[in-house]
DNA sequence: TTGAAAGCGCTACCAT
DNA sequence: ATGGTAGCGCTTTCAA
């Protein structure tokens, strides 16, 4: 059987109406699954429709109703396996709520990510998720909430900002991972992270744009002020993003005479950046060096050494997002919630005590 | 300066033209940037636009328009890196040629991927580039083009389906990895791929839903059969999605009396399950098991040892697929393109020759 | 329960 | 160059 509609016009309403010999209110109600239709004239409506393939646009219902049943979403860097699984987690829940998800890449950049909200309110989505790139501007969020379009913040806050938010409990998480490093009796530590700055040595919180950094050098500098280490703010390195540039880094670091004999990754990425390095450098993991990483990527439990991680529940904080943006869609008034997730720290075999 | 819409309800071009006193066709004029406005009326209407913070209402244009400036882009597993790049090399292309980009995960599902085409026929994308689930069953992407909406395929083929591609040259690129293989004495070699399949054996073509996986193994056949090898069929393996069933599959084939000495793993997360495998028996990669694999993925270039890879193009390929979408969004009639691209086979070092 | 008609916000055609 | 107005396809009063 080809195609009942060899012309190029779509079918409407109106098509289906006349063919069913209804009016359009009743065909529409009918199609639109609202209203009241007697069951034989539902049937043949149905039936009408059907033999001529119609299918709604969403364009037009969203207009005429207001409601686009899709949810906007924005996070920095979709490839990033944390991201990606929290995009899951909101899909799961948003499938279920009956909402589309659209998804949009920042790229961690602040006028993308504007530019993104921008057509995802112009395209009328019900709700907004985004994981911000700066903690510094959240003017276009406040817009979005102004323009009544519900926002959820995921894995990382903007302070001033009124709204729920998802986030994971990121400085007690650096917390254990340092103590679990000082427990192996390492007393030269530093942590290394890929947020954008102008200098690569931390000078104070206002450099950092990212409140999850924020928090884990917040966790990093308790852990190493409880074991009473001096001045471990020195052992702070930022900018570590491109590869070129953490090896720059990371070589400086581990070159130096009073070289760290442990390092904190803030994501797998710079993990496998601290992985190069040591291979140019002929250092050991863990005999020479040892290594905790944020995130537990795929290869951190399959190469050798196993590397000991700091779990995110990422699908389980993308849930939540959605879960509360859903509760808002739906009228939810409630003021604004705070979703605090904790992380596991899963011991592996990059770490041992230092050798000297 | 606080808002000046404390109403609820949006401004729209009419709002804008009762306070630049002009009519509402000359301030849609003026706002739209088409047709022709005297210069300091334009003014006016825009002055007054800004002054009420006047926003577009994308969807209403779409509706007069017929065109909504967005292209959907369906893709199995964005968490793949290979799949990450390309979406990149997408949004770029199509960023510069003023269209945004929506992205769906289909999650290698023909039920999900159809239910995301229907979403973004109803929501009028301009196009649609999709990398299809199976190319058992382009009904759904038969259904895009009869509604004239242009299409074109990503990575992987739908044979009878008569539409612009962006391949990569599987069939060549296994060939080559396999001939690397043999080159340095392995007889004994093996295909493992993650495609879903009842069976984990090959029994036939019909079988395999991804042309990608079938140029590989026509690859992987080739190579075997120039070099004498017999049965080489028998040493696919399919299914390898899951850690679980891949680690049984490995740990069968790697544990049977004359095994294997060299693998070829069909894509990233394969190779790290023959990482995870290989250690769990102990074998020395490359000493006692050789190993290339697809997609330069980021640890591979990292880890020890450093893994061989034939490293796809995404990026470009991504932006050959938006670059024939666009063309066609903007009336391109010619023939279906298909558009191929080349491989590079990076040497590394996780290939050495057998013991024996 | 059904139908007529008024929007939703914008574009585009047709006069002026 | 400008203004009036008819759609785009659907939902949603309001009467009947």
């Amino acid at each position: 059987m080809d195609k009942h509609n060899p012309t190029r016009r779509p079918v409407t309403v109106a098509d289906v109406a006349r063919a069913a010999q209804v009016s359009k209110a009743t065909a529409a109600r009918a199609l639109g699954g609202y209203g009241a239709v007697r069951a034989d004239l539902k049937e043949r409506i149905l039936e009408a429709a059907r033999r001529l393939d119609y299918r709604p646009n969403e364009l037009a219902r969203t207009m005429a109703t207001g409601r686009s049943g899709t949810i906007g979403v924005i996070v920095g860097d979709i490839e990033n396996p944390f991201f990606g699984l929290a995009v899951r987690g909101i899909s799961d829940v948003a499938a279920q709520a009956g909402f589309d998800v659209i998804l949009s890449n920042s790229g961690e950049t602040l006028a993308t990510e504007k530019a993104s909200t921008e057509v995802f309110l112009a395209k009328r989505v019900d709700g907004l998720i985004v994981a911000p790139a700066t903690r510094h501007d959240g003017s276009h969020l406040q817009d979005a909430l102004g323009r009544a379009c519900p926002l959820v913040l995921l894995d990382r806050d903007v302070p001033g900002l009124s709204v729920d938010v998802a986030l994971v409990d990121d400085h007690k998480a650096a917390r254990e991972a340092t103590q679990l490093l000082l427990a192996a009796g390492h007393r030269r530590l530093a942590y290394i992270t890929a947020t954008a700055a102008a200098d690569v040595h931390y000078r104070g919180p206002e450099q950092i744009p990212l409140t999850t950094v924020l928090n884990r050098i917040a966790g990093f500098l308790e852990a190493s002020d409880i074991a009473g280490l001096a001045e471990a703010e020195r052992q702070i390195r930022l900018d570590a993003a491109k590869t070129a540039r953490s090896q720059t880094i990371l070589l400086d670091l581990l070159r130096a005479s009073g070289r760290p004999t442990a390092l904190l990754a803030s994501d797998s990425k710079i993990a496998l950046e601290v992985f190069r390095a040591a291979r140019a450098l002929g250092l050991h993991i863990p005999g020479d060096l040892s290594l905790v990483s944020f995130d537990d990527a795929d290869w951190t439990s399959a190469v050798s050494p196993l590397v000991s991680v700091v779990s995110q529940p990422s699908y389980e904080l993308g849930a939540a997002a959605a879960q509360m943006l859903v509760a808002r869609i739906m009228g939810d008034k409630a003021p604004p919630r705070r979703h605090i997730l904790d992380t596991i720290l899963i011991r592996r075999e990059s770490v041992a005590p230092p050798r000297s």
